[in-house]
Order: structure tokens, then C-alpha cells, then sequence
DNA sequence: GATCATAGTCGTCTGCCTGACGATAAACAG
DNA sequence: CTGTTTATCGTCAGGCAGACGACTATGATC
């Protein structure tokens, strides 16, 4: 085979679908959207749809997850807007099977965002909702109930990657608003992790490690107790020393 | 706009393209092809070639690198085969103008490999070598003696991912021959991130390190020196303690 | 208003890991 | 036999992490 051969090669359909991840009440959720046609109609699959033809990836993840919740995708590569969420290229999944009908690529993106008001729904969905991830991935064992596609898959992948990403990054803060509390961005460690965190040592580690929280001033009671101070987020993006998930 | 509408998408060709990393003579070394064709002809690029029709991604990578290299790709899912080198997907790159025949979506794989005897030609190519990365990434900053379409850009990212990698996981052994010393693991480690170690610290470090290595049984003199112990990649993936890369 | 529950913040202590480096061992080259 | 090279073992001090005690500042409840 002569590989770049202009005229000779097999058309591909290529989409980019969201994992977009977010804390709500203490838990790791996702958002999914109901389909509205063959095949899996009627069940839940994460947000997604074709690239276009002028288009770069990254563009159409932004685009598509502007349609599905508004959300202003943040590129690294323009700092200083973060009213949006974080978005990054996660993996491309290209199984000839993965869609009965043709010949579909898939280039996932992970999305992590703070908590929303409400997902709304985009064009093509009936509906669509924040679903917390054990409960998409537990039903993704028993056939029939999962999601669409091989999409219980690529949020296995996605939330894997958010987990360890938060170790030794600052991402942790783009679930969190704009400013937040220590102990906000400590619950944001627990719901990913699902695991239990030490306040105290918490506090220590994540106020003593350079460029991670800038102070904002303030403080507030939102989360009850001890008015907590307010932080927003530093300007480093590798952690150094890394948070350190528990062993199990 | 209706995803997954069957009937209108615009075709795309889907390529993968394989960033093959070896160790030589204390180098991080990439292996790259000398263009046959328009455009870019007579420049050197990354292997790579189209997707067929009923081809999985990573079967097509691993198709590209036997026919390349003649390495048979090992297959992290399926283990007990370490005869060949470790394939994982990296990245996708898929901007409009990155071929400018037409829209080519490329989905990059990285392949860390031993250090082989010497690259035989695939069909398209005249020529394939081992280059030392350093060369191939400071030539792409002279607009014109660099690497063919965005592959400078691909061989940077699979740089860096095999740079921070090795630091948590076992992959430094899929750089070495089956059985290997702590001396040639090192060098390994030296060679991919450009720094001298401390030779008693990492043999300290990598043999108190819980499943990195398993003694092999024999001694071997072939660096010179003080017969050095023979070891197996043991079967942790992931270390713990995590290597440490030194800061700058 | 006293008390309680909740959350935040500051310290202390101990064990482990790391980096720096000395010392010894076992091969080969001259 | 001496120097060179590489491997391997030990030692020591500093730093970081986990366990946990103590105190503070708010709102809720009686």
C-alpha cells in the first residue's frame, strides 16, 4: 500500500465525543444525554457529534460542548479566561464495530467543570442530565443497561485520567467556582478519589505548595462552621511535591 | 446539526503515524523514514500509513511498526509476550491544514523499544535511521530542515510522554534487551531525560522497589567492570515509590 | 445566652524516603 | 601489580507524609 496516496484511501467519519466531569454533592458526576435515534435510542451516551469539515478537534470539542452546556471551553494556551472549564484531548477510539452503521473515529475529550446549574439540552437530545459515574459505570456491567456505544468505555478512561491528573496538577481547581475554601478543593479530592482525606494535612500540603492557591481575600461560612478563607487558583500547573492519592 | 446522520459527514482519512523510541549509545533516539513523495519529499518524517477499512487503530500501529521495523508489538493486554515493544495510543492531531492535499486525522502512537540492530526500509520509504531526538527537535526550529508536516510537534508530545511515564510506571524496561542490568536500566533512565543519576542511590531506589525487578539468575560482564546481576521486568506496571525525575 | 455541632487552622511527633557521599568488590587493561 | 571501570553496600542528615491533639469561629438548638 502507497500511504498518502490521495486517491486510494477509505473514508472515515470522524466525531469528537465530551466526558465532561463535574462535583456535585459528593460525588463524581457525568454528563450524558438521552438519544433520540437509532441505534441505542432512548439510551444515555455521552454528548458528542461530527467534526466539521474546516474544523481542528479541539474546535469541535469546544464547539459541541458549548451547544450541550454553555460552558466556555478554557485552552491553556489563553490563559487568564477561566470563567470556563478545562478541556483536553483524552483518547481516540476507532474500533471498526463501535458503530453498526459505518465507519465512525471518535476523538474523546475530557472536560472537568465546576458545578452547574443545570444541564441543558442540546439539539439532537431529549434530554440530558449529570449522572454520577458510579452509577454509568456499574450499570455499564450488566449489557443491556449501560451506555450507548462503546461510551462506557471511554468515561472509564476519562475519569481514570481526571484521577490521576489531579495528582500532580492543579485541575483539581477547575471543578471548583472561581474562588473557593480549602476544604471546598479537599471535597473535589474526595469525590474523584472517592476516598477520605485528613483536613489537616490536607490544609498543610495544599497551602504550602508553591503556585498552587493564591489567597482572594475573603472568606466565607457557605459550607457552615469556622468562616473558611478564600482562594483562587495559583499559577502553576504541575504540582511539585504531587498530591499523593492514598494507598488502597 | 444532526450527529451520526449517515447520510452527511464529510470523509476523512485517518492515518496513524508511530513515534518508535529507542536507547542508543546513551541517546534517546527516534526512528524516522525519508519521504518518497510530494509533499515534503525528501524530508524525513515519522513511519505511518492509513487505516484500512476493517482495521482497528492499534492494529493498524502495530502493522506499520512490523512492516517498518519488524517488531512485533506487545500488546499490554496480552502479557506474558515481552519479545516486542510497548505500543500505546498518544494523540490525535486533526488540524484542516496539517496535509495540504486533504483532511488527514492522524492518530499518533508512541512505541518504546530496545535497541535494535538496524532499521530496515518499509516499502514507501527510501531510507529509515534511527535520529537522536535532540537533533530532529532543534532542526525543527529552522523552518526548513525539520521534520515533515506537524511530526516535529508529535515526536515532542511522545517525547514527553515517554519522559514523564517512565517516572511512575515500569516502561523504562521496554527500552532493554529481556535480561538486563541495573547499570544498562540506568543509563536507560539517563538517556531519556537528558541527567546523570547517582548510580548507588537508583540501584537502591529501583531494587527496593516492590515487582520493578526480578533477579534473572546470571551475572554478565558486558559493560565492563564488576560483573552486574541479570534481571526481569517484574509485573508491576506501576511503581511505587514513583522514580523521581531530578528538578532542574 | 449556654451549649452543641460543624468546619477551619495551627502544631507536634514519628517514620520513611531521598540525596550526598564514603567504602568495598570484582572484573579488565597495561 | 596497579590503575580503571563498574557494581554494590552503608551511613547520615534533611524533608515530607500520615496520625492526631488542640484551638478557633461560626450557626443551630434548647
Amino acid at each position: 500500500m502507497s500511504p498518502y496516496d490521495p486517491s486510494a484511501f477509505p473514508p472515515f467519519a470522524v466525531t469528537v465525543d465530551l466526558v465532561v466531569l463535574t462535583v456535585r454533592r459528593h460525588a463524581l458526576c457525568a454528563l450524558v444525554v438521552r438519544r433520540g435515534e437509532q441505534p441505542f435510542q432512548g439510551r444515555w451516551a455521552l454528548p458528542g457529534g461530527f467534526v466539521r469539515a474546516d474544523e481542528d478537534l479541539a474546535g469541535a470539542a469546544a464547539r459541541e460542548l458549548s451547544e450541550e452546556t454553555g460552558l466556555c471551553a478554557h485552552d491553556p494556551a489563553v490563559p487568564g479566561v477561566d470563567n470556563g472549564a478545562h478541556l483536553e484531548q483524552l483518547a481516540t477510539y476507532g474500533d471498526p464495530k463501535r458503530d453498526p452503521r459505518m465507519r465512525v473515529v471518535s476523538v474523546a475529550h475530557l472536560v472537568l467543570a465546576p458545578d452547574l446549574p443545570a444541564p441543558r439540552a442540546g439539539g439532537d437530545a431529549n434530554g440530558a442530565r449529570w449522572a454520577p459515574v458510579d452509577e454509568l459505570l456499574a450499570a455499564g456491567d450488566q449489557a443491556t443497561a449501560g451506555l450507548a456505544f462503546d461510551h462506557a468505555r471511554i468515561l472509564g478512561d476519562g475519569v481514570e485520567r481526571a484521577r490521576s491528573k489531579i495528582e500532580y496538577s492543579s485541575l483539581a481547581t477547575a471543578f471548583c467556582p472561581p474562588e473557593f475554601t480549602v476544604g471546598e478543593l479537599r471535597r473535589v479530592y474526595e469525590a474523584v478519589w472517592g476516598v477520605a482525606l485528613d483536613p489537616r494535612n490536607f490544609h498543610r500540603k495544599v497551602t504550602g505548595t508553591p503556585g498552587f492557591l493564591v489567597p482572594a481575600g475573603g472568606t466565607t461560612t457557605r459550607q457552615g462552621g469556622r468562616p473558611a478563607q478564600l482562594f483562587r487558583a495559583g499559577g502553576a500547573t504541575l504540582l511539585n511535591p504531587p498530591m499523593l492519592r492514598p494507598e488502597v
